[in-house]
DNA sequence: ATCCCGACGA
DNA sequence: TCGTCGGGAT
């Protein structure tokens, strides 16, 4: 059934992917970057690993996962602490949202999943903020099992590799290169170098992805409401619950534009007003 | 000043 | 499909 050109396609890109997984191998010799989620492997610290890794870089990471393994050691420990405990150990990690949802996702675990964190990766998606990229790479990176998933260092390697002279990539044509290309019977160390690999692109060349059809300059941080709202929180960390007008004087920006801000923070369950005082949500509100 | 980065809700 | 969400590094 397959004419001349199909073979001749395969066995070329046979060679050349094979040639790909042997730079790899070959790069992850040298340059295997240690985290202490690599290096302790738990589905708990894979996952807490994941969430705080999505919009956060490694180095950042790795100044906090230590920290938050000791004050929440395991699912049961996490599932019991307040959102406050949470976003307090949080701080500086940014995207604040996560807390929450890591903090449901705990809770979520442990309840409904008796303690064990599903190794399907459309289950996982079921979980509140574990999208299509955190679900593969948790189940890659605590069982070891061959998922394809996309993101930002997977993207880099692919682009760079496969999609030479091409611009506006989707991730629908990375998709079946990645599935011919993963290692099937070392999918965890396969992913790690790929990891690897990617951030070292990052530095040696200009970025790939901005060749992805999906790449996006994202607006700046000063003067944004995401500034105010880290602001916020921090004057609600160290004040406790805080009347409407004091966090107004803090903050020092129009009381309009404050108060939607809070709104928007209390639409999204990470506060609540009680009585005249802003707060944050106690476990117990939110509780399944 | 610019760069980076996945999920979610509209 | 697009806008929003933090904060540190460079």
């Amino acid at each position: 059934m397959t004419g001349y050109m199909d073979e001749f396609f395969d066995s070329d890109d046979s060679v050349s992917i094979h040639r790909f997984n042997a730079m790899l191998s070959e790069f992850y010799l040298k340059n295997r970057r240690p985290m202490p989620w690599r290096d302790e492997i738990t589905p708990y610290r894979v996952v807490v690993s994941e969430i705080m890794l999505q919009q956060t870089q490694v180095p950042r990471v790795l100044k906090k996962f230590e920290e938050f393994m000791q004050i929440f050691p395991d699912f049961a420990a996490l599932a019991q602490a307040s959102l406050e405990d949470v976003l307090r150990v949080w701080q500086g990690l940014g995207y604040n949202r996560r807390a929450k949802y890591l903090l449901q996702i705990a809770q979520e675990i442990m309840n409904r999943w008796d303690g064990v964190v599903p190794d399907d990766p459309a289950v996982l998606q079921t979980l509140p903020g574990i999208g299509a990229a955190t679900a593969g790479s948790i189940v890659v990176f605590a069982y070891d099992r061959p998922v394809v998933f996309i993101e930002t260092n997977v993207r880099r390697v692919f682009i760079h590799h496969f999609f030479q002279d091409r611009g506006s990539v989707s991730d629908k044509e990375i998709y079946p290169v990645l599935n011919r290309t993963l290692d099937h019977t070392h999918p965890r160390d396969w992913y790690y170098s790929i990891m690897d690999y990617g951030t070292y692109l990052a530095g040696a060349i200009e970025n790939p992805n901005r060749r992805s059809r999906h790449y996006a300059v994202q607006s700046k941080f000063s003067g944004s409401d995401r500034e105010i709202r880290g602001r916020i929180l921090k004057i609600l960390l160290d004040e406790g619950p805080t009347a409407v007008d004091i966090i107004h004087q803090k903050i020092q920006s129009e009381k309009e534009r404050t108060d939607r801000i809070l709104g928007q923070m209390i639409h999204e369950g990470l506060l609540m007003r009680d009585g005249s005082l802003i707060r944050f949500l106690d476990s117990k509100d939110f509780f399944l």
